[in-house]
RNA sequence: GGGCGAUUAGCUCAGUGGUAGAGCACUACCUCGACACGGUAGUGGUCACUGGUUCGAAUCCAGUAUCGCCCACCA
């Protein structure tokens, strides 16, 4: 195991030789090191500890130590006998494993002496060899079976200890034996009753997983060794009563990999009541605030839950805890020693004075290093210049407006942050905790290193480019903080999620290719007035749309909507830009003597800019690439620095959009029955609209070659219902659109077979539908509850569904 | 054992009281001067299940199932 303590190589040595496992780690020695102030010194080729962020932690220390909150103590720790060392709870993973109940006898003594009788006691435990470090049988006080035994004694083979058997509500009577063999040195719920009895704490292990001398017999053999051994030789004394089947959950090292062992040992906690208690009050303000809002129960448990914070780990690398330990000329452990902790800068003053007055003295720092989130929690701060209250960037950055990570990081950091900020800044560090999704695999589960099912972002940069990944893992982190399952195809490393979004840069690209083409002048795209007088229909419309959605996603990015607001330009920019928009000003830049050429550039400049600024988060490299050549910017000028594009706000004309709104289903409806029809592109018929509403009329008439153009007829007539004789149009195919008639004469069809078939199945479609529409009309609760437009919405529509039944009819007539 | 989230088109997901949407995939047509990584028109769904509230439920409530995650000292 690298970095393991017992080979007692010394600091120095470890961060020479980590130097080396730099590259077979994988990087990984690499990223944990930085992670906790260890920047890469390439010159001298070695890791070094960065000396401000060292005085953070020095300073830190002493504050809670002068506090009372920091203490040293000898306690139960999760020790990782792989990496010997004590982890925190948290770096404590529970698994389930098949194992074992094993139950066995106790010899009962009698209660005067030490008479041994015939009777028993007969406990179950999933560790046997824990046995050695008994020191007492707990049952339940009001379990009848076992109450006359309380105050007797047992003895405890192999190793000949006479136990008491104690009563503790913590039993259960129910299960097991309804006893249980109490060992406080290795197990933490016995360590609680050994508390709450005063029982003695026999540690039969040593770091390495091994017994020790208190094993007796067994000492030097492994743990899992020992249980065997022990097993068996209970089985040839007769002690060992049942073997039982049984699943449970075993506490494994994260770091390590291996089971876990509740070892008695020294180590240093920081108290968590005072700390945490102070971040339950800020909470219930909203500080931090949450989102999505779920996560603060999450973060609020575990507050209200948290134990005492074991700190101190038996690690090579990290920040070396500041305590002293005075050793005279005959001790050399520091075990039993009473520590002091100095200040920072302060250690070589010390040793200058023990030299200076010639005091026989030894000084020894302590060994172990701080856990790395103690560190890690100081960040937000430390890094802004802290302790130094009046570091230019602390005054100004501090408290941070919002910390983003994932949700497995709750604890581990946001909370040490919060509490640690708390404590020493008197401030929460962040306004907000964005909680965002975790990717999930293809299988959903969630991805880890461990795992091995993680995708290699390289591949899929190197497949689509780093602003599609990017911009597909915004896209999908729509429903706040919702876990992300991307549609990795593993054999073909493809993703059609992350092909569409290369498929949007590739329209980006294409339709700034599309404006560079049609540019005439390098002028700016600001408007002067003679421009907003010459705006065309089309050219209000669209920038109606952009400011709409300008303020839309500027709304949504507040509420930290990343998902919607990709959505919302997406759709924006491939559907109102470049489907409708960009073919409205070809239609313009192919008139030569189209007067408003210039105004036009300028809508399409400013329109395809803002889109540009606006989607710059989402796709830093493609936009800062077009925007320079959109605008001829020098090279030094980045889009990254531009301010959010504003708008005016005259130009916001919800009626205008309307019209337009309709116009696109008008020309949706015109193409629908060309299809209909069969008609080839290049097969052009006039097509008649027709309506009784003026103001459409005109509006129409102003776009009538757009209509004509995008629609691919020879003609567009305009009438209005009273000017024109319907029988004209006989042998025509028609349909609706609210208050307009569109009809499409005709001398063939193609497809009638296919064609009959649609329009049978449309026929049976409809009528369902206002089937459903009579069924709630004819109910006189809904007239009476409902509201009234829900109602007139109902009636509209039954009409407008009875209008199209009968000209599909009709169209089916003309087929036979 | 406790808690959280998910379940909607073949796939990945939006939609939170008025009768269902997007992208990909699929079908047909289209190389038309930005783009085939494209355009146009389509096909495709008992919104996991069971009850309840309501004139009306994918949407609100209760329960069930499946999947995933987190927390937890039953020896």
């Amino acid at each position: 195991m690298k970095g393991k303590k017992s080979e007692d190589i010394g600091r120095d040595e470890f961060l020479k030789r980590a130097w080396t496992w730099k590259e077979q780690s994988g990087g990984k020695i690499v990223s944990q090191l930085k992670r906790i102030g260890y920047s890469v010194d390439w010159s001298r080729e070695r890791f070094t500890l960065d000396q401000k962020l060292n005085d953070a932690v020095v300073e830190a220390f002493n504050i809670l130590y002068k506090k009372n909150l920091i203490y040293r103590g000898e306690y139960l720790v999760n020790w990782c006998p792989a990496s010997q060392s004590a982890v925190s709870d948290l770096e404590v993973e529970m698994q389930e494993v098949n194992g074992y109940l094993w139950h066995f006898k106790y010899p009962l003594l009698s209660k005067s002496g030490e008479q041994l009788l015939d009777k028993y006691l007969e406990v179950a435990t999933t560790r046997p060899e824990t046995l050695l470090g008994d020191t007492a049988v707990a049952v339940n006080p009001d379990d009848d079976r076992y109450k006359k035994y309380i105050g007797a004694k047992v003895k405890v083979p192999f190793v000949d200890r006479e136990i008491p058997v104690i009563a503790d509500s913590h039993v259960d009577k129910e299960f097991g034996t309804g006893c249980v063999k109490v060992t406080p040195a290795h197990d933490p719920n016995d360590f609680a009753i050994g508390k709450r009895h005063n029982l003695k704490q026999i540690n039969v292990m040593n770091k390495d997983g091994t017994l020790n001398i208190n094993a007796g017999k067994f000492q030097n053999l492994d743990r899992y060794e020992a249980r065997k051994k022990i097993i068996k030789e209970l089985e040839n004394l007769g002690l060992l009563t049942k073997i039982e089947e049984y699943k449970h959950t075993v506490p494994y090292s994260d770091r390590g990999k291996v089971p876990i062992e509740p070892l008695l040992s020294t180590q240093w906690f920081l108290k968590m009541d005072d700390i945490s208690q102070g971040c339950l009050e800020e909470i219930d303000s909203k500080k931090p605030e949450f989102i999505p809002q779920r996560w603060e129960k999450v973060y609020k448990d575990w507050l209200e839950n948290i134990n005492d914070w074991c700190i101190s780990r038996q690690l090579w690398w990290g920040h070396q805890i500041p305590a002293w330990y005075v050793l005279d000329e005959f001790q050399d452990s520091i075990e039993q020693n009473t520590p002091f902790v100095v200040a920072r800068n302060e250690e070589d003053a010390l040793i200058q004075a023990n030299k200076k007055f010639g005091f026989n003295i030894k000084l020894v720092r302590d060994k172990d290093v701080l856990d790395t989130w103690f560190s890690s929690g100081l960040w937000p701060f430390s890094t802004l210049g802290w302790p130094n209250n009046n570091d230019p960037d602390f005054k100004k950055w501090y408290p941070n407006s919002v910390l983003v990570t994932g949700f497995d990081i709750i604890f581990f950091w946001v909370a040490r942050m919060t509490m640690m900020g708390n404590t020493f800044t008197n401030n929460i560090p962040f306004k907000d905790v964005y909680i965002h999704g975790l990717v999930r695999d293809e299988n959903n589960k969630k991805m880890s290193k461990s795992a091995g099912n993680g995708i290699d972002p390289i591949l899929l940069i190197d497949k689509y480019g780093s602003d599609a990944l990017r911009f597909a893992l915004i896209r999908e982190v729509a429903g706040a903080g919702q876990d992300i399952r991307l549609d990795f195809d593993r054999k073909k490393d493809t993703s059609s999620t992350v092909e569409a979004s290369r498929n949007f840069a590739n329209k980006l690209w294409n339709a700034t290719k599309f404006v560079l083409l049609n540019k005439t002048s390098n002028d700016n795209y600001s408007f002067n007035e003679s421009d907003l007088n010459s705006l065309e229909l089309c050219d209000k419309w669209i920038l109606s749309k952009l400011h709409q959605v300008n303020t839309n996603v500027a709304t949504l990015l507040k509420e930290y909507k990343l998902g919607e607001s990709a959505k919302l330009l997406y759709e924006f920019s491939w559907n109102d830009f470049c489907d409708w928009y960009v073919e409205f000003a070809k239609q313009r830049f192919n008139n030569k003597e189209n007067k408003n050429r210039q105004t036009s550039e300028k809508v399409l400049i400013k329109v395809l800019n803002d889109i540009l600024v606006m989607i710059h988060p989402f796709m830093p490299h493609i936009t800062e690439e077009l925007w320079h050549v959109l605008q001829l910017k020098p090279e030094e000028t980045l889009l990254s620095l531009q301010k959010w594009p504003t708008q005016e706000n005259k130009f916001v004309d919800i009626k205008l959009d309307k019209s337009f709104q309709q116009l696109f289903e008008i020309i949706r409806l015109i193409r629908n029955l060309r299809a209909e029809l069969g008609l080839k592109p290049s097969e052009k018929v006039p097509v008649y609209l027709i309506s009784d509403n003026g103001d459409l009329i005109d509006f129409l008439k102003i776009l009538v070659d757009d209509i004509q153009t995008l629609t691919k007829s020879s003609e567009v007539l305009i009438y209005e219902t009273n000017a024109v004789d319907k029988t004209e149009f006989a042998k025509s195919f028609s349909g609706i659109i609210r208050d307009l008639e569109v009809y499409l004469p005709f001398q063939d069809y193609v497809n009638i077979d296919a064609l009959q078939e649609r329009l049978t199945k449309d026929l049976q479609k409809v009528n369902s539908e206002l089937e459903n529409l009579n069924k709630r009309l004819s109910n006189k609760n809904f007239i009476d509850k409902a509201p009234k437009e829900i109602v007139d919405e109902c009636r509209f529509k039954l009409k407008e569904g009875t209008t199209q039944m009968e000209r599909i009819n009709k169209k089916l007539e003309l087929l036979n």
